[in-house]
RNA sequence: GGGCUCGUGGUCUAGGGGUUAUGACACCGCCCUUACACGGCGGAGAUCGCCGGUUCGAAUCCGGCCGAGCCCA
C-alpha cells in the first residue's frame, strides 16, 4: 500500500461525510435498494430459540417453485414482511422462515415436457431426480425476487419440502396418524384423472360449464329415463324416483332390465331426485358424479365398476370392453337408437369437473387407497379457538367443513412426493407400516427391517405416494422443530383466502391430530391480486405484471407502498399509479430528509431546547404522537393502509406544507433556532422508524445519515405523553389556517405567495407564536385579545333590478331615491339584516339579497380584509 | 343453486348511525418563493347501485331487487 493511499474504513467516512453534507436532489430507488442489497447483513434476521425476548413465529406459505415469484406472492409477502419487521422493531423475537412446497403433478408434467419423456418409461428414481434439480432451479429464480423485494427471511431457517430433512417428518406424521387410527386403508370411490392415472382430491377439481344432451331412453314401455351419461348404462345399478312423484308412485319397488347391460335393476324412492329434470327418472350407476356415491351408500346397492383407471371399460362393459368412455358413449347410443329406445336428445347446461392441472374430465373409481379421518367437530372446534383476521373468513372455512362427505384421500398415483412407508406382505398381505426408526424410506427400494408376523420376508412396497398436502399441513409443525416441539401453537399463519379450505384446513386438521393442539394463535387472510382491469391476471388476457417489471422501474419500496395500500382480506387491484404516487411520496420524504439533515448538521440536542419549544414546535410534535399512538394501532390491526395513509398526510401536508414553513424564519435567521433544530430531529427520526416496515430501504439509506446502526433494529416509535399538547395543537393548528387564509387572499388577489403585506392583525384568544407567522407571510403580524377599531362602510348598494322591477314596478324609482337618503349606518344595518323605511308615507321593508353590497373597512386608517378562521378573525391591512 | 364479499366524485379508494364524506390519480387556473416542478398554492368535481323499512337522524343498520367478484356445488 501506497503512503498516500487510505483505509477502507476512511474512505467509507469521508463518504459518509460527504454524503450527508451533499444529499442528491433526486432520490434514486434503485441504486439505493440494490446498494443495500449488497451490504445489508442478512443475519440480523435470524431467529434464535435461545433469544430472551418473547418469540413471534410466522408460519409462512411455501410457494410451488414455478420459477416465478408472482405478484400475488408478492403482496402476501410484503404484508407478512410489514408484520415481522413491525413486531422486531417492537421487541420479539421473530421467525420469519421460508418454505418451498415442492411435491407435485406440475413438476412432473413439466419435466416430461423438458426431457421429452413419461414418467413411466424412466425409472422413479431417475424421474425424481429430475425432478428434483428442475425444482432446485425455479427455488433459486423465486429466492431472488423475493431478495430483491427486501423481505427480511430469516434464511437460515428455510426448508425445502422435497428433502429428506423435511419429508422424514412428513413420514413420520403418516406412521403416527396411522397407529393413532387416524389414517386407515380402505376401498372407497375417489376422483381420479383418467388422463393423469391418478387419485385427485376435491379441492383439485375444477368446474366448467358446458353444454352436454340429455337423451331419454326407454328401459322398458313406462319407465323412461334421462341421463347425460349414456356410456354409464352398463354401469346401472338401480333407478330412482322422487317419493313424491305421483306418476311413478306405483313403479317403486319394480324391477326392470337395463336395455345395454342385460342386467336387472330395482327402481327405488329418493327424496333427492329432482322430478322436474328430465322424465323424473334417473339412473344411478357406479359411479357418474357423487350424488351417485351418496345413493350407492344410502341404499346399499351393488357395485358395478365398468372403468378402469385409465378412462376404458373393462370386462363388465361387456362388448363394449377396451373402449375409451367417449367412444363408448357413441357406440352405445347407436345401439340404442338401433333398438328405437332413445326418445329424445335435448341440449342442456351442465357443470363438468376437470382435472385442475389437464382439464381433463374427472371420473369417480372406487379403488384401495389411503384415507384421513376427517373429524369436522374437532376441526370446527379448534378453528374457533384461532383469531381470524378479518373474522368472516372463518365462515368460509366452517361452510366448507361442515359440506364435507367424504374423507381426505392421501394416496396418489405419482412419482415425484413423499413415499408412502408402507409395505404389504406378499404371503399374507398384511400391511407393514415402518417404524419411526426406519425414516425416511422408500417403500420401492428399501425393504421393512423385520419379518411380517407370518413369518415372511417378502414385501411389496407401497407405489403410492402422499397427497402434497400432506407435506404442506404439517408446516407450523416443523418450523417448531416438531417432532422434538419447541413451542406450539406458533404466533401467525398469514395465507390468501383461495386456500382456505386446501391449506388452513389440512393444517388445522393435521394439528388437532398430531398435538391436539390449534396450530397458530392467529390467522390473517390477504386477498388475491387482480389486473389493472379488474380480473384475475392471467397469461392468456395478457394482464399480468410481475414483481420484477415494477421494481425494474419504481424499485422495491414503491410496490411495498402498493401492498400496503390494500385493506387486509380483500382483493386487490394491481395499479401502476399507486405505485407512482408511492414513488413520489418518496421522494418527497427525500426533499424534507435533504431540508431536515441540512439544517440540524452540527446540532446537539440540549434540554433547554425542549423547554423554549415554542407554538408550532410543540404543535407539530403533539401531532406526531397522535400519530403514533394512531399507526400503531393500525399496525396492530393488520390495517396498513390506514396506517401509511396517516404517516403519508402527516410528513406531507402536517409536516412538509405547514411546519416547515412555519419555522424556516428561525432557521434562516438563527433566532430561536435550536427549539426548531430538535423538533425536525425528532419527527424525522419518528417518521423514519414509523416507515421502516414498510419501506426498508428508503427509510435505512435517510437513517444512515444520522442515525447509529441499522435501522431495522431500532425500537418502534411510542408515544411521549408528555409532548400531548392540546393547548399547543388549537395554537398550532389556528397558525396553520391563518397561514393558509393569507396564501388564498395573496392568490384571489394576484399576489406573489412571497408578497408583504402592510400588517395582519389578529384578533384570538389563543396564544399564537408572531415570529414564525411574520415569516412564514413575510408580513408584520399583530395578534390581540381584544377586537381591533374597525371603521366599515357599505362602499356599494347596487339594487338587483331583476328582483326590485316585478315587485315593486312603477314605485321603484321612488324606492332608489329612498335608499340613496339612507345613512352610513343604515345601510352598514341593510348589509346585515332587513330595515323597514317608508315611500310616500307607505312602510316597505328592504332585504340584504335586493342588492349587491360592498363593505369597505379601514383598520388603523388602512384598507383591511376580514378572513374568519375557526378561531380567530384576520384583518389585513394591504 | 349455495356460502362469503363488494357496489362511494371521471378512475381507483377510505369510512360503516349525526363528518363541510377520506385519500390517490386524472382535470382547470396561478407560481421555477434558497428541501422538493416526481414540487407549491388555489379550484372544480359525489343526491355514497335501486326500492322499501327502523330511527329525531342512514352512505353507514334491516329487508328486497339489480350488478360484480371469489370460493364451492
Amino acid at each position: 500500500m501506497g503512503k498516500h493511499a487510505i483505509s477502507a474504513r476512511k474512505r467509507q467516512k469521508i463518504y459518509a461525510k460527504h454524503q450527508s453534507l451533499n444529499m442528491e436532489k433526486e432520490y434514486r430507488a434503485l441504486e439505493v435498494e440494490e446498494k443495500w442489497l449488497k451490504n445489508w447483513d442478512e443475519r440480523m434476521y435470524y431467529f434464535d430459540w435461545n433469544s430472551k425476548k418473547p418469540h413471534y413465529i410466522i408460519d409462512t406459505p411455501p410457494p410451488y417453485p414455478t420459477g416465478s415469484f408472482h405478484i400475488g406472492h408478492a403482496l402476501n409477502w410484503c404484508i407478512i414482511d410489514f408484520i415481522a419487521r413491525y413486531k422486531r422493531m417492537n421487541g420479539f423475537e421473530v421467525m420469519f422462515p421460508q418454505g418451498w412446497d415442492c411435491h407435485g403433478l406440475p413438476t412432473e408434467v413439466k419435466v416430461e415436457e423438458k426431457y421429452g419423456i413419461k414418467k413411466n418409461e424412466v425409472e422413479r428414481e431417475k424421474f425424481r431426480e429430475l425432478c428434483i434439480r428442475f425444482t432446485e432451479e425455479n427455488i433459486e429464480k423465486m429466492r431472488a425476487t423475493a431478495k430483491r423485494l427486501g423481505f427480511s427471511i430469516d434464511w437460515s431457517k428455510e426448508y425445502i419440502t422435497m428433502y429428506p430433512e423435511y419429508f422424514t417428518k412428513t413420514q413420520i406424521s403418516f406412521v403416527r396418524m396411522f397407529r393413532n387410527g387416524q389414517i386407515y386403508r380402505g376401498y372407497h370411490p375417489v376422483i381420479i384423472c383418467p388422463r393423469c392415472e391418478t387419485t385427485i382430491a376435491l379441492a383439485e377439481i375444477e368446474y366448467r360449464k358446458g353444454k352436454t344432451k340429455l337423451n331419454y331412453i326407454k328401459f322398458s314401455d313406462d319407465v323412461v329415463i334421462a341421463t347425460t351419461r349414456p356410456e354409464l348404462i352398463p354401469a346401472c345399478v338401480a333407478l330412482a324416483v322422487n317419493p313424491a312423484d305421483r306418476r311413478y308412485q306405483h313403479l317403486v319397488g319394480r324391477s326392470v332390465r337395463v336395455p345395454v347391460g342385460g342386467h336387472e335393476v330395482r327402481i327405488i324412492a329418493d327424496e333427492a331426485v329432482d322430478p322436474n329434470f328430465g322424465t323424473g327418472i334417473v339412473m344411478v350407476c357406479t359411479f357418474g358424479d357423487r350424488q351417485d356415491v351418496r345413493w350407492w351408500k344410502k341404499h346399499n346397492l351393488e357395485l358395478r365398476n365398468i372403468i378402469n383407471r385409465n378412462g376404458t371399460l373393462n370386462e363388465l362393459a361387456g362388448k363394449y370392453s377396451g373402449l375409451k368412455l367417449s367412444e363408448a358413449r357413441n357406440r352405445i347410443l347407436e345401439d340404442l337408437k338401433a333398438e328405437g329406445r332413445v326418445l329424445k336428445q335435448e341440449e342442456v347446461d351442465h357443470n363438468v369437473g376437470v382435472c385442475w392441472r389437464c382439464k381433463t374430465p374427472v371420473e369417480i373409481f372406487p379403488a384401495e387407497q389411503w384415507f384421513v379421518k376427517v373429524d369436522k367437530e374437532k376441526v370446527i372446534e379448534m378453528a374457533k379457538k384461532v383469531k381470524w383476521v378479518p373474522e368472516f373468513m372463518f365462515d368460509r372455512l366452517l361452510t366448507w367443513v361442515e359440506s364435507m362427505e367424504w374423507d381426505w384421500v392421501i394416496s396418489r398415483q405419482r412419482v415425484f412426493a413423499t413415499p408412502i412407508p408402507v409395505w404389504y406382505c406378499k404371503k399374507c398381505g398384511k400391511i407393514m407400516v415402518a417404524e419411526e426408526e426406519w425414516l425416511p424410506v422408500d417403500p420401492t427400494k428399501q425393504k421393512p427391517l423385520r419379518n411380517c408376523e407370518c413369518g415372511s420376508s417378502e414385501f411389496e412396497g407401497e407405489k403410492d405416494v402422499l397427497d402434497t398436502w400432506m407435506d404442506s399441513s404439517i408446516t407450523p409443525l416443523a418450523i417448531a422443530g416438531w417432532p422434538e416441539t419447541k413451542e406450539y401453537p406458533v404466533s401467525l399463519r398469514p395465507q390468501g383466502h383461495d386456500i382456505i379450505r386446501t391449506w388452513a384446513f389440512y393444517t388445522i386438521l393435521r394439528s388437532a391430530a398430531l398435538m391436539n393442539e390449534i396450530p397458530w394463535k392467529e390467522i390473517v387472510i390477504n386477498g388475491i391480486v387482480f389486473g389493472e382491469d379488474g380480473r384475475k391476471m392471467s397469461k392468456s388476457i395478457g394482464n399480468v405484471i410481475s414483481p420484477e417489471e415494477v421494481v425494474e422501474q419504481y424499485g422495491a419500496d414503491a410496490l411495498r407502498q402498493w401492498a400496503a395500500n390494500g385493506v387486509i382480506g380483500e382483493d386487490l387491484i394491481f395499479s401502476w399509479r399507486e405505485v407512482v404516487a408511492a414513488s413520489r411520496f418518496q421522494q418527497k420524504l427525500w426533499s424534507v430528509a435533504r431540508f431536515v439533515l441540512s439544517h440540524i448538521s452540527g446540532y446537539e440536542e440540549r434540554d433547554e431546547d425542549v423547554r423554549n419549544l415554542r407554538t408550532a414546535d410543540r404543535w407539530i410534535i403533539s401531532k406526531l404522537n397522535r400519530l403514533i399512538a394512531d399507526v400503531r394501532e393500525n399496525m396492530d390491526n393488520y390495517r396498513f393502509d390506514e396506517a401509511l395513509k396517516a404517516i403519508r398526510g402527516f410528513v406531507w401536508y402536517e409536516f412538509a406544507d405547514n411546519y416547515i414553513e412555519l419555522v424556516k424564519g428561525r432557521l434562516y435567521s438563527g433566532k430561536e433556532s435550536n427549539s426548531a433544530k430538535f423538533t425536525l430531529k425528532y419527527v424525522l427520526d419518528r417518521v423514519l422508524r414509523l416507515l421502516a416496515p414498510i419501506t426498508p430501504f428508503i427509510t435505512e439509506e435517510i437513517w444512515s445519515r444520522f442515525g447509529e446502526g441499522s435501522i431495522h433494529l431500532q425500537k418502534y416509535p411510542e408515544v411521549e405523553g408528555r409532548f400531548i399538547d392540546e393547548e399547543a395543537e388549537r395554537a398550532g393548528e389556528e397558525m396553520k389556517e391563518i397561514l393558509s387564509a393569507i396564501r388564498k387572499l395573496k392568490h384571489d388577489k394576484g399576489l406573489a405567495l412571497n408578497a408583504p403585506l402592510r400588517k395582519i392583525i389578529v384578533f384570538t384568544q389563543l396564544e399564537l407564536d408572531t415570529m414564525d407567522l411574520e415569516f412564514a407571510t413575510n408580513s408584520k403580524v399583530e395578534v390581540t385579545k381584544n377586537l381591533p377599531k374597525i371603521k366599515e362602510e357599505v362602499r356599494r348598494l347596487k339594487p338587483k333590478f331583476a328582483i326590485l322591477g316585478p315587485l315593486f314596478k312603477e314605485r321603484v324609482k321612488d324606492l332608489l331615491r329612498a335608499i340613496e337618503g339612507l345613512s352610513d349606518d343604515e345601510k352598514l344595518k341593510l348589509a346585515r339584516e332587513p330595515i323597514i323605511i317608508s315611500i310616500g308615507g307607505e312602510k316597505v321593508e328592504l332585504k340584504p339579497d335586493w342588492f349587491d353590497l360592498e363593505i369597505g373597512r379601514t383598520v388603523e386608517g388602512v384598507e383591511a380584509e376580514r378572513i374568519e378562521t375557526p378561531n380567530s378573525i384576520v384583518f389585513v391591512l394591504c
